[in-house]
DNA sequence: GGCGCCGTCTTCT
DNA sequence: AGAAGACGGCGCC
């Protein structure tokens, strides 16, 4: 399933009618055209992208379970406990999954997220304010995030 | 405030 | 066993 925006068509994956993976075009700075949908279907999940990126609030469709190790599971489900406007840092979610110290590789984790906007990552930051990373490319989370506030 | 180094933990070679 | 990574903290300029 494909929805396209002027910033390039976002590909998402899916398995028996669940979100199984999601790809955002690669965006190396923040392009020129402002970013708009240009178009989408009309079912749950694009619904729920839609929203997302039109800056709404939206109640996350069902995920197909992730694949990933025990570790990031953990990781990626106190991430969805973000909710919107919201943001956490690597360390406040190594505290709460236990491992204080793992700050390094909740990071790592977040990377190999599989499915960005339906697991918030991008709410994530660095300890003094800083940006982090993004699998899709930073110029994402700052849109993301100035969407969301 | 910015830069570098070391500590720490999970994952991939 | 070794290296690397979307970090955090501390010390130093």
């Amino acid at each position: 399933m494909k929805i396209e925006t002027t910033w390039g068509s976002i590909e998402i994956k899916l398995l028996d009618g669940k979100v199984a993976g999601c790809t955002l075009p690669f965006l190396p700075t923040q392009p020129n055209p402002p970013f708009a949908i240009t178009d989408a279907e009309n079912d749950p999940v694009s619904r729920f992208v839609t929203a997302v990126l039109s800056g709404k609030n939206a109640k996350v469709p069902a995920l197909r379970k992730t694949q990933g190790t025990e570790f990031q599971q953990y990781v990626w489900m106190e991430i969805s406990k973000i909710s919107a406007g919201e943001t956490r840092t690597y360390g406040e979610l190594a505290e709460a999954i236990g491992r204080p110290k793992a700050v390094r590789a909740v990071g790592s984790a977040c990377g190999h997220n599989p499915v960005p906007l339906f697991i918030p990552c991008h709410r994530v930051k660095g300890a003094h304010g800083g940006l982090g990373g993004f699998s899709a490319g930073l110029p994402w989370k700052m849109l993301l995030l100035t969407l969301e506030t």
